[in-house]
DNA sequence: GATTGATATGCATTCGAATGCATATTCTCG
DNA sequence: CGAGAATATGCATTCGAATGCATATCAATC
């Protein structure tokens, strides 16, 4: 309210910060404003009667203290904390990050706090699952390539819901969001055969990853013979060295799909750098994700698209009903992958085949500063 | 320690999780342990004497009913939370991904766990601190581009340390880490001086981004004569556009330095694509932030680099020495940056001219999945 | 043997908000 | 007017761990 204006003087005390300050209680705002105490915490948690009046001085006096409800306190008495724990590996995995935004804001709009668990590749998960239950969170979101299969497990069995998102553990008594990956694949098998393509390429990612091989899955199972697999690691390097390995080995491909856009484009640079070749000519490359790169003009990188709002969404909403009623059945929900048609692999003449499933949307713009 | 193996049924109910399940407290292990509750407290806390006997006992007990310490009761009664509020806008920013990564890790390596709060730009960030003050967050990180000068006060005045990370307000009683932006404008300047170039573009970011500021300050410093200036946003189109305003321009540039990346990206496409032009021969070109897509063939781009990890850890480093003692002085301290030489800009006959400042070292790996 | 200090343990209280219960007041309607 | 519901308020207790204080035990020292 009134902090004092001080010259800029920046010697061995910090200028205002009185040391002892405490915050109000809802004792010292009942106080101020002559009821109760137990008339403020109803105010405040909007349960049990409170008169008009009563709101009003208690609001009054709740302003004027600058008193805000402990939510420690509240935690411990209702046993929500409205805290839910979010654990991602990888957060460098660019997909993850808008998933990461996305999942901070659906967590707020329902009233939940999101507690950021980012696993370094050194440690171990069950140790941080630990300090995740410490904190009496209320559920936790899982979210990573190199997520253990045991970890949400853990919190199962300590009676905290969980919901694994863009990522599925075999585990069927665990909740899930993800896009469904093999239906992706076979949308892209049959998009780049109407396209005239007839030996076909994959670039995985790592031999562990569901995503990667639910991708290949669904890609051999629309295509007429089998693909070309080389591993992409999931990175631009690892893209790049996959498609010399594909292009250069025997009977190369006039098509390639990549489980991921980082590593379509280490491909696309191979193709045309290393190559000569031009892609959506002479060979088509379409990706996985509709990174914010993919739009780039150098890129201009046909994808399929997963959308980073909606998983998130229906993993807060699932968690959320999760934990109104733990006894709830786990769900497990596969959203669709949509096209976004772009330069890097050839359009074919009648598309879409059945009227779905793709779009010309760009991606949302990526900055940095 | 012994869920019941169910067959996959799923039906209405969940296989596992008893409903009632409750966990226990210190009073129960107290009791297994045949000690007092005081006792227990004292084993996990580390704070007291315990003999190494009734550690043993109180261990084996805490263990065999899964106990851990309620980290909200203990909050309460402690003042400490152990929690820090992270709050970031513009999640999409590719440096605030990194930057994220390191602070969870950084803060976990003091003990503190991170409280994420992504701002949607429609959000006003004042609604958010009440959030992050309810938690009794014992200290709260600051990073971003859209950051309201107000918000760091209202923590301070809160009681609550703050620290804005690659970010500074103009009130110094706030404490900051953050790159030497300026500097590091100055030594682009005389490396692209050092080249021989002497027609200069800029391109900047955002109008009230005092990084994007600070970096034109820097390299206006270290020029004969002033730059060309075009806004870029801080998008990629944004840089592809203002490359195009400068080049087409009167007396285009034969150097342009991009207060980031990603618009640095979209100025190379612009010289390549639509004027047919040679990065590094015809132009130089030179980025800030050094991010992983910096490294790719395509772009192979010459940029500042801010080091994530080091900026986290001197940013946490601060924060934790503040929750110790609040009245400590404010700290803003300005970490250099390093010059990452690659092929989008020509290299000078002499360089480094004083034998800092510059590195070969590549950006680290970025994947998706 | 008496004194001191270090070690060990438990009791009772505390943190701050929520809530069951008892009670008081007002309103509604037969 | 009186019975009963709806509204309003406060008291006392509760959540679970930490800690000040009192006390107990033991070893070292004079």
């Amino acid at each position: 309210m009134s902090r004092k204006k001080e010259d800029g003087k920046e010697t061995a005390r910090a200028p205002s910060a009185k040391t002892g300050r405490k915050q109000p209680t809802s004792y010292d705002v009942a106080r101020l404003a002559g009821v109760s105490q137990s008339a403020v915490s109803r105010a405040f948690s909007n349960n049990g009667y409170v008169s008009p009046e009563a709101r009003k001085k208690i609001t009054a006096a709740a302003v004027q203290l600058g008193f805000r409800p402990n939510a420690l306190a509240r935690g411990l008495i209702t046993r929500r904390s409205r805290l839910v724990g979010v654990v991602v590996a990888d957060l460098y995995y660019s997909f993850y990050v808008s998933i990461l935004h996305q999942l901070s804001g659906a967590l707020r709009a329902s009233g939940f706090h999101a507690l950021l668990f980012s696993i370094p590749s050194s440690e171990n998960i069950d140790a941080m699952i630990t300090d995740v239950l410490a904190y009496q969170v209320d559920g936790v979101i899982m979210s990573s390539a190199r997520l253990s299969s045991r970890a949400p497990g853990l919190c199962r069995d300590a009676g905290v819901p969980v919901v694994t998102m863009n990522r599925i553990v075999d585990d069927s008594s665990i909740s899930a969001v993800a896009t469904d990956n093999r239906g992706a694949g076979r949308m892209v098998g049959e998009f780049l055969q109407a396209g005239g393509h007839r030996r076909f390429g994959f670039i995985a990612g790592l031999d562990d990853s569901s995503t990667s091989r639910d991708r290949e899955a669904g890609f051999r199972d629309a295509l007429a013979q089998a693909p070309a697999v080389a591993q992409g690691g999931f990175t631009y390097d690892g893209g790049h060295r996959a498609a010399l390995d594909l292009m250069l080995g025997a009977n190369p491909p006039d098509a390639i799909f990549c489980a991921s856009d980082i590593m379509a484009m280490g491909a696309l640079d191979a193709l045309r750098f290393d190559l000569g070749l031009t892609p959506g000519e002479d060979v088509s490359v379409v990706g996985f994700n509709n990174a914010a790169e993919a739009a780039w003009r150098t890129y201009d990188l046909t994808s399929v698209t997963a959308s980073a709002e909606e998983l998130s969404q229906r993993a807060v909403e699932i968690l959320a009903e999760l934990i109104e009623d733990p006894d709830l059945a786990p769900q497990r929900e596969f959203l669709p992958g949509q096209l976004v048609l772009r330069s890097s692999a050839r359009m074919p003449e009648n598309w879409p085949l059945d009227g779905g499933g793709n779009v010309a949307a760009a991606a949302g713009d990526i900055k940095d500063s």
